[in-house]
Formats: structure tokens, C-alpha cells, sequence
DNA sequence: TTGAAAGCGCTACCAA
DNA sequence: TTGGTAGCGCTTTCAA
């Protein structure tokens, strides 16, 4: 094994000055440098990660969880902004996957535990929140949903605002008749929760929208589109903009006007049907999450959706 | 810093004992293991997992690129089978992100040749095979295509056979006015190429089918389903279960009757419908890709995809 | 500008 | 069964 010693020795300097060049440290003459650099390069000379960074006491490494392997628009969103931003704080950024496995999130705790990365990023979990407070000694967690938890760090996506403007437009624009389409209808769904309670301070208790659920694709959409008909609607307010795009194909089809359609998620093809949308900022919430991560205060960051009117 | 000396001292036995008792080490009196543990967990100790490593040369970790964040079926159940095949080992796995960036790739190649991690496994490269080839001495290096490098391992499923047996199945079934879908028409796509070939084998040079491209999801598949009417086809020769899904939406729609019909991938959905699949494997080559990371020798590995009648 | 030496925390060999 | 100690390969402080 070729290291720093031997580096040292046949360079004629001391392992001090090849740390040095290693690093780009200043205080070392140009002389050494070249000499030491050629003889790295004569023997294929590369410092072992490992040991740099046990010796500094950093990884430079982010481990985030994630729930699963097929990951839609909104993780992957997600994650290019964790990615973005840890290539430009020079961080690699470990994807771990839980597959919703209790077991396997703490495990991946314990490796937290045992410094094999410095921080870690729950993009989902399926363990308390109290077990991941726990560990928060052995580095910053961040959660990316609303925690309280003082030792934990919480960055998220506040939706409220954003709904509520969206459905002050609709109301505007002379609408009132209204569905709502949901991955889950479900109290358990922070999105299902938030938008009913947006829609109600906007239309009135009284007024039920009609709401349509287990819908998560245009697919979905699509295929739920009947149930779309039975009811006299001037606006639907989708979930997504792949969603809605379901939707448009299925009024095309039946040759039919089409209610005023709202996506959500800024996506390449709601921006094709140029239709309003709500972006959920999922990219930004990466890039913060990650920042949080290499904080050394404990911060909740809340963003906020944006009403985008097309 | 709570480390292996500190137990030591304050258990009263030597820095070999507590490591003896910290790998399950024979040769530890009960007595000595006891007190060294309760000290351990007195003072909440974990041991360094980047000094065990150092240590012990090796990170029990493997590598992965993977092309992007969001991923086909065909990604997500070779990452499920790499995945498995690193907890029975007790490894873990560093999924790494390539976005098809060639730099971004070189970095992972250099991250090995710096032991942060044993051994890479590429399930997709941008970056050109002689390259990977000069950091096999790094470490071993699998990857999920057909690789003649004498350096490099290979792991891949070789899909003709089971393709031929599909079409002679379908010919048997008295079929001959064939469609093909494919996501690329291109000569570069394997796929594309060994359909093509075993197509002809089967039924011959002369007789064309009717072949559809850009097709990947069963959206995709009923969008285009005008083009397979064109033609008086009867069977359908689609590239997955969910696209052979898409395909019967649409004739149920216009109230046609559905020509025979083939899928791939054995996914849930092909299972409901009750067609024909071919499986191709993409659980077991994450396996035997995984398996082959921590073998000691380069081997090439070849699967066979399967053909399946239902 | 340079180098010696003391860590970082653990493993494993060898002697007792 | 136990312990001493020499690594693993690098960083960093301090003195020269």
C-alpha cells in the first residue's frame, strides 16, 4: 500500500509537507510541491478517504432517507435539490432507503451513531420522532416535515397560504362548484387536511365540494372521470399537474367543455396546458434541508407554496 | 470523546479485551464480558465505525449508480434485489446518482479508488467502459450489461431466448400481423435489437410487423393506440405490463376485441390482467450483481429472462 | 518553509 | 484468558 510516509520518503520531504500539498495548506515552497506532485503521480498515490476522515473527525457525508425505490415527482424533485446543493458544499449525499422498515431506519440511526456520516435527512419515516430525537447527539437531523422537537431541525412546505390564494382566485373568477382531487382522503393526509380547510375558510362550511380520492396519477384521473360528470362542476382543483392532464384527456374525449382546471407541482406538463398550478416548491425544500443539515443551530425553515396563475 | 482506551480504563481490562468483546470475540472470560459492557452502556459507547474500518480495510459498503432519481419498474426491483442481497451479507449500499453526468460518475470511480466503499456496481454508465476499466484495481466493479473487459465483471440477463420461445408461442397460437412497442426505436437499444432479431427468426425476414415507439408507460401505450388499428393486427407484443395495460383500456373503449396480447416484467398488473409475460429478471440481477461485487473473481453472469403463459 | 510527533479510534498479532 | 503494542493512513500543533 502506497501512503503519505512513503510519499514523504521517496519525495526526500515529510509527511507533514505532502499533507500539505494534499490539501493545497500553504507554506510550501514550489520546489517541494512539484517534487512531491510527481511523486504521487509516479505511484498512483491517492489519500485514503477513510483515514482522512477519521483523522479530521468529518465525512463530509449527508445520509438521506428516503421511503422507497420508485419515488414520485415530489421526491424526485426533492432529492435533486438535496443533490444540488451538497455537490456545492463539496458533500456527498448517501441515499438510504427504508422501505418504510422501522428497523432499517434506526439502523441507519446507528450508523449516524457510530460517525459513519455526519448528518441525517428523513424525508419520510415510519419511526417516532421521539426514537430519532434521541440520536440527535451524534449529529443533525432533520425532519422534513413540522416537528416541535428542540433537537430536531424541521424544514417544510407550508401549503396553506398558497391553497387559500388559489381558491380566493377561483372564487374571483366567478366559481363555485368545485372538486378536489386527492391521493388519500384520509385526516392521517396533511394535504387532505390543509386543502378542506383552505376550501371551507374560502367557500363556507355549507358549500360541499365534491371530492374525489385514490387518485395519484393522470391514469387515475382519467379513469375516475365519470365520476367527474355527475355533478355540474366549473372547476376542478387537482393534485397534480400529471393528474390533470388526465383530466383534460378525459373531457377531450367525451367532447366536453372543460371547467377551469388548477394542477399542483409546477411540472413540465402543466406548463404544456398552460394551465394554473401551485408549486409545492419540493426542489427548494432539498436545497434547505440540506443547509440545515450542515448547520449548527437546530432551525424550523418553512417555505411556502406559490399560486402560479397561467 | 467516549472511545475503546476510556473503556478500558475505566472497566479495569485492556483496549484487546474491549475490542474482543466489541466483535464477539472468543477467549473473554463472562466476567470481563460483563463489566465491559455494562461500562459501555454507562457511558453510552458505540465504537468509530470509520476506525474500524481503517483498521480492518474493509468499509463493508458497495456502491451503486444508479442513471437518475426516478426510476422504471425495472430500476426499482434491481435495486430491491441489490438491496436484499447487502442486508443478508450485512453490507450497505451507497446509492449513487449519476443524472447520466459523465463527471459525476468519474467522481464515484475516484471515491472507490479513495476506499471509500469496497466495490461499485453500475446499473447504467455514461462514462466510457475503458475508464471504469483503469479503476478495477480500486476495487471490483460490476456492471449490468454484457462487458468483455477481462477487469470488469459482468451481470446481465440475456433476453433472446425467452423472446424466441414468445414468439413461437405466439405463432403456434396460429398469430402472425404482429405490433412490436418499443420505448426507443434506435439500434443503440438493446432491446430494440434482440426483439428485432428473434422476431425474424421466427417469422421470418420478409413478413414486417407494425412497430410503435416512445412508448414506456401505459399512458404512452393508449395515446397511441389509434396507430394499432391502422393495421389489422392479432397480437399485440407490448414492452411491459403496465404499457400491455394501457393497450387493453383503449380497445375496451372502443369496443373492439383485444388481439393476443403479451407483456414483460411480470409486474402486479400483468398478473390481473391474466396476459402472458416475460419476466426479465430484474430482482435476481441485483442479486447475483451484488454477489458478484464481493466475489474475489471478475465473472461474467448471464440470466435468462423467462417467458411466462398465463 | 519545514519536520517531529501526538493524536483520530480501532484491530490483530504475539507474548505471557 | 489477558494485555502490550504495532499498525491502519492521515491531520494538526508546535517548535525549529
Amino acid at each position: 500500500m502506497t501512503n503519505i510516509r512513503k510519499i514523504a520518503k521517496l519525495s526526500g520531504y515529510s509527511v507533514s509537507s505532502v499533507s500539505r500539498v494534499i490539501n493545497n495548506h500553504p507554506h510550501v515552497s514550489e520546489e517541494a510541491r512539484q517534487k512531491i506532485l510527481q511523486v504521487m503521480e509516479e505511484l498512483d498515490y491517492r489519500p485514503n478517504i477513510l483515514a482522512q476522515e477519521l483523522s479530521s473527525g468529518s465525512t463530509r457525508r449527508v445520509g438521506v432517507v428516503i421511503p422507497n425505490m420508485t419515488l414520485p415527482p415530489y421526491f424526485s424533485q426533492l432529492l435533486n435539490g438535496l443533490l444540488d446543493a451538497a455537490m456545492d458544499h463539496n458533500y456527498t449525499l448517501l441515499i438510504l432507503p427504508s422501505r418504510y422498515d422501522i428497523d432499517l431506519e434506526k439502523y441507519y440511526l446507528e450508523q449516524l451513531r457510530g460517525r459513519a456520516f455526519d448528518s441525517l435527512i428523513f424525508t419520510s419515516r415510519s419511526v417516532d420522532l421521539e426514537t430519532i430525537a434521541s440520536y440527535a447527539k451524534y449529529g443533525n437531523i432533520v425532519c422534513c416535515e413540522e416537528v416541535q422537537d428542540p433537537n430536531l431541525s424541521s424544514v417544510y412546505v407550508s401549503r396553506t397560504h398558497a391553497c387559500k390564494t388559489a381558491f380566493n382566485w377561483i372564487k374571483d373568477q366567478g366559481k363555485s362548484r368545485i372538486a378536489l382531487l386527492f391521493t388519500r382522503k384520509d385526516l392521517k393526509s396533511s394535504t387532505y387536511r390543509l386543502t378542506m380547510e383552505a376550501y371551507k375558510e374560502v367557500f363556507g362550511e355549507k358549500k360541499e365540494p365534491l371530492i374525489l380520492d385514490g387518485i395519484s396519477t393522470g391514469e387515475d384521473a382519467y379513469e375516475q372521470g365519470d365520476s367527474l360528470l355527475e355533478q355540474d362542476l366549473d372547476c376542478i382543483f387537482s393534485n397534480g399537474d400529471d393528474v390533470a392532464t388526465g383530466v383534460v384527456r378525459y373531457y377531450q374525449e367525451k367532447n366536453l367543455a372543460l371547467p377551469l382546471l388548477i394542477g399542483q407541482e409546477k411540472q413540465l406538463t402543466g406548463e404544456v396546458l398552460g394551465i394554473p398550478t401551485i408549486d409545492n416548491k419540493s426542489y427548494q425544500l432539498g436545497q434547505e434541508s440540506f443547509k440545515q443539515a450542515l448547520s449548527d443551530e437546530k432551525r424550523t425553515i418553512i417555505l411556502q407554496s406559490e399560486f402560479i396563475i397561467r
